[in-house]
DNA sequence: TAGATATGTCAATATAACTGACCCAAAAGA
DNA sequence: TCTTTTGGGTCAGTTATATTGACATATCTA
């Protein structure tokens, strides 16, 4: 337990210093892209949930990026009015309202991916097996706690 | 090479969505104790990385958080405001300002710390020393890209 | 001495978040 | 059915953090 030295108070401000870069570098590449569409991190951030879970609510969107409903409703407008995303009313319960990349939205989404994979694709390519899967155990660990 | 499923993009695409939680949440955990102090995290961000590498200069600092200076001159004219840290003269080149915590500014630094580092801590600890080193070199790797 | 460099500053603007107060429609419960 | 709760939307004002661009000063270097 003791002793191991990653459990050492340096070793953990290290790792906090990294995760920052980490995060920073990974969203950072697609800035371009953004901009030629007029959006920036946040739409970034939206999208990439959206892709990820299609069809989520409104409140499932919320509680995965931990803003204000004020904040995502500004964002949400932005990609309604870019045409990158649908709204449909809920299926079950039509108060809610399940949100849906279109075309565009999709086009936009792969050419922000395509950046971002370059960075993590050549540091798993990188990487043995073991470590990537490794890898991925604490971080969830991490997100958890 | 081929074929391994952290290669996929799906999975990529899961990876690039863990890293923003990972990184929030390592960022949220100290909020209540900058707020005491007036400071948010940009302040944050800059107390860590003086306490990492205690004397840089406003150019070190600079290049390692990537902001204009514009920016981060409100950030240090803040916490020099607030005695959380002093400049001095470059010993080499009197150009430069070194920059150092203060009490003041070690103390809330060890009071951020200590909320982050349990998040950290129970990650790790709850893990094998075999993937905490893994987990660390494709950390590596992705900032490195 | 003439540039180049390190830092600081003014002013305006952009981006992304916040708080607080309301509103409506639809669901759920008594 | 009637009331309450929930999901979502919106207005208005504010704060935090970043940007661009212009310019000033001191110090180092060639």
């Amino acid at each position: 337990m003791r002793d191991l030295l990653y459990l050492k108070d340096d070793q953990i401000k290290d790792f906090i210093e990294q995760i920052f870069y980490a995060y920073r570098e990974t969203y950072s590449d697609p800035k371009k892209i953004l901009k030629k569409y007029s959006f920036g991190t946040a739409h970034h951030r939206a999208i990439h949930l959206i892709e990820r879970h299609e069809g989520l609510t409104v409140s499932d969107l919320l509680s995965k990026l931990k803003i204000t409903k004020q904040s995502l409703n500004r964002v949400l407008r932005d990609l309604i009015k870019n045409k990158a995303i649908l709204l449909k009313k809920g299926e079950v319960d039509s108060r809610q309202r399940q949100i849906f990349l279109n075309e565009r939205g999709k086009k936009l989404f792969e050419e922000i991916f395509l950046e971002q994979k370059k960075r993590i694709y050549n540091a798993f390519k990188n990487s043995d097996s073991d470590s990537v899967i490794k890898f991925k155990a604490v971080l969830n660990k991490i997100i958890d706690e």
